[in-house]
DNA sequence: CAAACATTTCGGAGATTCCAGAAATGTCTG
DNA sequence: CAGACATTTCTGGAATCTCCGAAATGTTTG
C-alpha cells in the first residue's frame, strides 16, 4: 500500500531529495514534495512523517518552505480535521513558480543594490573608472536579464509551451536573421 | 590603493559573496570572483589573500572552483613567476558558461536517472500507473527542457542578445499568434 | 470552556561545511 | 640536484545547517 513500497518511486524519491541538496534546498523538503508530487491523493502531514521517516515538526517545516514555493498547497479533505497537501502537477506551473520565487529572493535584491550603488556612482568621482565600468555594467545587465524575464514570464502559457518547442528555430524569425538553417 | 578601499567596491564584494551563498557557491569563492571582476589587471594569488584576508589555501580552492565553471582562468604574467588569475568580463559569457555548468552538474544527472527509471518502468506492470504517469511526464519534461537549453546555447551569441532584447515580443513571430498586442 | 486533536515554534544534539595553518607536492634557477 | 619559491592537499577547530523531540500554540467538538 504504501507508495514507497515500490522500486521506482523510491529511486525517484531519493535522488529527488539528493537533487534538492545540490539545488541549495534540503533535503527534507524536497522529499516531501517528491513524495507529493507521485501520490495520486492529497495527504495529511502523519502520513508524510510515516512514509518519509521523518519527524513531524520537520515535516511542517517542509511544508511550509513547498508552500512559499506556491508548488504544494494545502486542500481540505472531506469528513477529516487534519490538513492535507497536494503538488502541483503541471510541471510547467511548477518550473515558472519556483523560478518567480528565487528570481524574486535572489536577483531582485541583487538588482537593488546595484541600482543604489549606481546611484552613488553617479556623483563620486573617487572611484576609479574601471571599477565604476565593471559596476555599472553588471547593473545594466542584470536588469537587461530581470526586464527580459519578467517580459516572458507575462506570456501565457501556451506561447511559452511553443517557443520552448521551437527550440533553437526561434532564431529564424530575427529580423536579418540568416534564413537557411 | 587596494580596491577595497572605495566603499563601492567594498559593498559590491560583500554582496557578492553574499548572494553567493544563497546560490549555493560558498562566500570565499564569490567573494575572489567579485574581487577579480572588478580588478582592472591579472591578480597573484598572493594579493587576494591581503585583499579579502583569507586563508592562502582557501584561495586556492576557490580559484580551483571558478575555474572549473572556466568563468576565471590563469594568465601568465610578465617576468612573475607566480599565477595570475582574471575574470571573464563579459557578463553574457558568464551567465553561459554557469548555466552550462550547473546544467552539467544538476540537471544532466537527474535526466539519466528518470532515463533509467523509464527504461525500468517500461517492463514493470507492478507499478501503479499513476506513479508511472507521473515519472514519465517528468521525465519528458526534463527532456524537452535540456534539448531546448542545449539548441539554444548553440546560437550565436549576437542572436542570443537579439532575442533576449526582443523580450516578449517574440511571442509575434509564433505561427498563429495573435498580431496585435 | 474543557478536552481532544492538530500544528507550529523552540532548543539542542548530530552532521556537514567552511576555512586557517601545517605539511606535502610541484616547479624553476643556478 | 639543492635550494628557493609557488601551489595544493591535509587536518582539525569553528561556524552553520539539519532535524528530532518537547513544549507551546491554535482549533474543533461536545
Amino acid at each position: 500500500m504504501p507508495l514507497l513500497d515500490h522500486p521506482d518511486a523510491k529511486a525517484f524519491l531519493l535522488h529527488w531529495g539528493e537533487m534538492g541538496t545540490q539545488w541549495g534546498v534540503n533535503r527534507s523538503v524536497s522529499q516531501v514534495h517528491a513524495l507529493l508530487y507521485l501520490s495520486d491523493r492529497p495527504l495529511p502531514a502523519d502520513e508524510i512523517v510515516d512514509q518519509l521517516g521523518l519527524a513531524r515538526s520537520n515535516v511542517s517545516t517542509a511544508l511550509k518552505e513547498l508552500q512559499s514555493y506556491a508548488i504544494v498547497r494545502r486542500v481540505h479533505v472531506e469528513g477529516d480535521r487534519r490538513d492535507h497537501f497536494v503538488a502541483e502537477l503541471d510541471l510547467w506551473e511548477m518550473l515558472t513558480r519556483i523560478t518567480a520565487e528565487r528570481k524574486r529572493r535572489e536577483i531582485d535584491p541583487t538588482i537593488a543594490l546595484l541600482n543604489d550603488l549606481a546611484q552613488r556612482l553617479a556623483n563620486d568621482d573617487s572611484c576609479p573608472p574601471h571599477v565604476r565600468e565593471r559596476i555599472t555594467r553588471m547593473h545594466e545587465f542584470m536588469s537587461t536579464l530581470g526586464n527580459w524575464y519578467e517580459q516572458v514570464r507575462a506570456l501565457p502559457k501556451p506561447t511559452l509551451v511553443a517557443l520552448m518547442k521551437l527550440g533553437g528555430k526561434v532564431a529564424r524569425f530575427l529580423p536579418g536573421a540568416k534564413k537557411a538553417e
